[in-house]
DNA sequence: CCCGCCAAAAGTGTATACACTTTGCGAAAC
DNA sequence: GTTTCGCAAAGTGTATACACTTTTGGCGGG
């Protein structure tokens, strides 16, 4: 059989009319060959695994390190290998799993250095977040704020540790969000969900209290309009939140016991 | 009504498998100097495509909203749809292509919004750069600023247009490399690409030797450790870029789609 | 008892199969 | 002559097939 003999278009400037969805739900009540794909929830298989196992990440149910085969998560989702691989490469551009050449996907394992480039970068964007906001916000921004905070400390009251976890996180995103810059939001997400693993391999006895009290202060500092406090106190915030990590033992052991190997 | 359904694949003969033997250097793996380098999903063909597609975009050979069909992406790569798959995903990550469920990817047409957004995060990103390579930068890295600059100078007096676009965004993505963070660079590549993106939809007058000249100019601070010359300097620079783009709402969408047939 | 070699198992990488959706076009209907 | 409808071509979404690589475990030689 004839090659498809592909046509050469090449550049296209301009789009085709503008069609908007007519979902039409043409069902044909008959011929159902077999497995009828469930594409009908919008939700796609794809998204649904990467969700899946980000949450399991972030929440403690899959440990850095652990191999992610490709069929034992087909099987669990009853999806083909396919979708899985998808997944895992998104999770891998957002550094939450690692991929080796022949060798398969992993929970990523950040390393030191990788710690502190993220919160380096965290502080670049997150006091320009701050400083802006500062002049810009309002008050319903600072009751947005609030709420949040006493959902903050609801988890923290009740122990709930992953809903803490990502409560914390989501008030800097919150933040983010305020200076209506969605690229930036996109951004520090991904940054975000990086330092909930970084937290969860050199985790120490970082209080989530102590958070809680320096997020009060600084939405104290903007809705005040104080600019340089606000500054202040989010840089001492992101500092303590790096420096409560165990960023220095631990892998020094593991590096020297391999070392013979090269 | 059913649909007689005429299958055309009928006969599978033996497509002659591409047995693609020697699997060419069989890397070893050297001295892992900083963070594992595992952040290429596939070193074979999908980072090829994606970088010919990267590259295609940024040096205007595929205009924004060109169609990029899978198959005859494939044919040209002689690979399958897989890989162009993986690739499209890749670069839809990068906000370089768009890709809308059911109907294929397109190489993305960025709003202006975005383009405003992109260039505040920039912003945020390159100011914190300069601040602190004011303070940190060595003589060896001022010689290779201005190694890079020569550089710059030549393709311009050159006229070498996609070369220039390139060197005057390496710029960028040098000076973030010299504070040692990985991370950053990454993240500030994306940008810039998208950067050369936006530029290529709403570019106006922009003088490359203009941007030239202020590189220089931010060196020269640099060297001098002047960090508030090279702050203001960098701002100044990024400001100039962005307001050289003809970001007024020049075509309010709907008109722009109603008004000109033809 | 330990080491290396080889074969099977497990797992990844890429191609292909095929169902379903969208789009283009031509003929029937008006 | 214009609109509508319907089919077919083109194209995307997912599953499966198969080649190739890495890992594992056994087996014989040292």
């Amino acid at each position: 059989m004839p090659r498809p003999a592909p046509k050469l278009q090449v550049i296209r400037p301009i789009a085709p009319p503008p069609r908007r969805r007519a979902k039409a739900a043409r069902v044909e009540a008959d011929g159902r060959t077999k497995a009828d794909a469930a594409t009908d929830p919008a939700p796609t298989s794809t998204l649904r695994i990467v969700e899946s196992i980000t949450t399991a990440i972030i929440e403690r149910r899959l440990m850095p390190g652990t191999k992610l085969a490709e069929q034992k998560i087909a099987d669990i989702f009853k999806v083909s290998r396919t979708l899985v691989r998808q997944a895992l490469n998104q999770l891998s551009r957002h550094k939450l799993v690692t991929l080796e050449p022949a060798r398969g996907a992993r929970v990523a394992e950040p390393s030191i250095e990788e710690a502190r480039q993220v919160f380096e970068v965290r502080h670049m964007l997150e006091s320009a977040v701050v400083r802006r906001l500062a002049a810009s916000i309002t008050p319903e921004q600072v009751k947005a704020l609030r709420a949040h905070l006493a959902d903050e400390q609801a988890s923290v009251r009740r122990s709930d540790v992953s809903g803490r976890t990502r409560l914390l996180a989501d008030f800097h995103g919150l933040l983010a969000g305020m200076i209506g810059n969605e690229t930036l939001v996109e951004l520090l997400a991904d940054l975000l969900s990086r330092c909930s693993l970084i937290a969860l391999m050199y985790q120490s006895s970082h209080s989530a209290e102590h958070s809680f009290d320096e997020h009060v202060a600084i939405v104290d500092a903007l809705e005040k309009h104080d600019a340089r406090a606000a500054l202040r106190l989010m840089e001492e915030h992101l500092r303590n939140v790096e420096r409560n990590l165990k960023l220095d033992p631990r892998v020094p052991d593991l590096e020297a016991a391999l070392l013979p190997l090269k």
